[in-house]
RNA sequence: GCCCUUGUAGUUCAAUGGAUAGAACGAAGCUCUUCUAAGGCUUUGAUGUAGGUUCGAUUCCUACCAAGGGCACCA
């Protein structure tokens, strides 16, 4: 409908030997301004010095004549020269029976169809527990790897691990510490939990204790050589385990990895790169390996890829890494990483340096960052007491709404598995709600609500749609498009919009739109059923508001999907 | 000091250069009692400051103020 409208535009300005290269339609916040809008005749009324209501009028007009479509009923004039157009009924319920031909595959767009896209997210290292941090980069990189399959790409998800370092040595040294920690006899859920307190107590030993330094960074040279027997099980074990809870918690989150790329063999990669270009990017510096960025460009700086001590910084691994996904994957068209914004400045700098060596790929690489997570009132700590992790942070949300849905008529491994997608569509939501970029203060009690604006709430109003459903099949009411309501409901201007919604967000790689607009359905679609009976055998419009029903839970699923939220059926 | 990100109702967030700046929570009031009252309907209230560009600026530009991050051997 949108290009049909742009081309009527075009061709009425045609007639009238206007010329304009862009033509800004858009939807009018309030729909007493009509579906669709224009400014064209503000835009132009300048340049050819007529006055834009009368140009508006004159180029209504043009329409009007050339208009033979039953989809629009009114065209007017508004305002300082704003052209609105009205849909018409007929535009509306084709509108839904389209929704209904296509079902699950609603919002499906082509414009990255044939496209090679991997969507690096998540990077939690081994030894080391899954943060909140963790968390905010999942959900974000999930729900754009979502939003780019809907608009065809061929989508690889990769995850980067640090799987050597100063951080496994404490954890190490954590656990030669207190060797009760390296209880095998449990399950792999606790033996992860005994490796990240090890982990703190190392990193604690590190910071207070001079023989404890000192011995980290020994158990790190031989981690390093792989000299040291005991050491290597120890390393292997260890491994082997936190990499298993994090899967764990992927198959609660939603996510499954393609590719897992380690630091420790990047590293390699790396180095190779950096001595391949010595003297041509990168130079010498104090004794250390430095790429001077300013050079290139003025907001750029200076940062060591291999340190006077000949080890390669996190910035040589990105490089090794950067190019090791290309190898992997060929004939990749873009990858995209996403990380906290702090790391914005330094990956700058590693792009720079990446694109003098590979000048093809400096259009095919795309940093995503976002904020940090902040507690409501400050820090907050895990219902033990503890700090939060991301582990602590799921499961304090599955609890709350185990809690919260106790009395409910549902069995109880049912119950289970609806509170731990709540739970973790609370989490989710409350990241992807908003513009990435900038941090967000969350609210923990907020989140699990179910009304308002939360992820619950957008699972339960599709719960309450397919409990419609269930009534209208149970009394044999089928959706039908023979006999519809005169008057146009709201929910009816907006189920619409769905694909226009999913277009945006993948082309600007920002997924709250899909959550604002949600929300938005949500909330109208609960007014619509709330002052309408949907299933009433006495209604003639009855299958009409079946069908209505129908695609308000397709692009309900569809969307929440997008967020990389699950959609339980009852709630 | 330089660079990046961010400043919008009491609070947490929206708004491809457009019309009366939109939600949610909170607060006040009303309401069906029918498909989950975890509902529906009202009311309340905001663009950090000062300039500039534009027919029109929350949006673009400049300066300032405030918050967060980064700036040589950590990741």
């Amino acid at each position: 409908m949108e290009s049909k409208i742009r081309n009527l535009i075009k061709d009425a300005l045609l007639n009238l030997k206007i010329e304009i290269n862009d033509i800004v339609l858009t939807h009018p916040e309030d729909f007493e301004n009509g579906d669709y809008s224009t400014n064209v005749a503000l835009a132009i009324a300048k340049n050819i010095s007529e006055n834009p209501k009368a140009l508006a009028e004159k180029i209504v007009r043009e329409i009007l004549r050339l208009n033979v479509a039953k989809n629009i009923h009114k065209v007017e004039v508004a305002g300082a020269g704003f052209i609105n157009f009205y849909l018409s009924r007929k535009f509306f319920t084709d509108s839904i029976e389209e929704i209904l031909n296509k079902g699950e595959n609603v919002g499906k767009n082509d414009t990255n169809k044939g496209e090679k896209i991997m969507v690096e997210y998540t990077d939690p290292n081994p030894f080391k527990p899954f943060h909140i941090g963790h968390l905010m980069t999942n959900a974000i990189g999930e729900s754009i790897a979502r939003i780019l399959e809907h608009s065809g790409a061929d989508v690889s998800r990769a995850n980067y691990q640090g799987d050597i370092g100063l951080h496994v040595a404490k954890a190490i040294y954590g656990l030669l510490q207190d060797e009760s920690l390296q209880n095998k006899m449990l399950s792999n859920n606790l033996q992860a939990m005994n490796i990240g307190k090890a982990y703190s107590n190392g990193a604690e030993a590190y910071e207070t204790n001079e023989n404890g330094k000192k011995e980290i960074d020994e158990i790190n040279k031989k981690l390093y050589a792989r000299s040291d027997k005991k050491i290597n099980e120890i390393y292997h074990w260890g491994f082997d385990v936190t990499m298993d809870a994090f899967e764990d918690i992927y198959t609660m989150l939603g996510t499954k990895f393609k590719f897992y790329f380690l630091e420790s063999v990047m590293a390699d990669f790396g180095r190779e790169i950096v001595n391949k270009n010595m003297g041509k990017v990168f130079e010498e510096s104090d004794g250390a390996v430095v790429f001077k960025a300013e050079k290139h460009d003025p907001k750029l700086h200076t940062r060591v890829f291999i340190t006077s001590q000949g080890l390669p910084t996190y910035e040589t691994k990105e490089l090794g890494l950067t190019q090791e996904k290309f190898k992997t994957n060929p004939n990749m068209d873009l990858s995209i990483t996403v990380t906290a914004t702090e790391q914005m400045d330094y990956m700058r700098v590693v792009m720079k340096a990446l694109s003098l060596i590979h000048p093809e790929l400096e259009n095919r690489m795309k940093h995503i960052t976002h904020g940090m997570m902040r507690f409501v009132g400050g820090k907050m700590s895990s219902r033990k007491g503890n700090v939060v992790t991301g582990e602590s942070l799921l499961a304090d949300a599955r609890g709350a709404i185990m809690e919260k849905i106790k009395d409910r008529d549902i069995p109880l491994s049912e119950k289970e598995q609806i509170a731990t997608d709540v739970g973790v569509s609370a989490i989710k939501y409350s990241i992807l709600r908003q513009s990435i970029g900038a941090d967000i203060i969350y609210d923990f009690e907020k989140s699990i609500s179910f009304e308002g604006d939360s992820g619950p709430y957008l699972q339960y109003s599709f719960a309450r749609a397919n409990s419609i459903l269930e009534k209208a099949h149970a009394e044999n009411i089928l959706p039908d498009f023979e006999k519809t309501p005169e008057e146009v409901f709201e929910i009816e201007k907006l189920l619409y919009r769905f694909p226009e919604v999913v277009l945006r967000s993948a082309s600007l790689y920002e997924p709250h739109h899909i959550a604002s607009y949600l929300i938005e359905i949500a909330r109208s679609f609960n007014s619509f059923y709330g002052n309408t009976l949907v299933v009433n055998k006495d209604d003639e419009n009855s299958p009409y508001k079946v069908a209505l029903t129908y695609a308000f839970a397709f692009i309900m699923r569809t969307g929440i999907q997008l967020l990389g939220i699950k959609t339980p059926e009852k709630m």
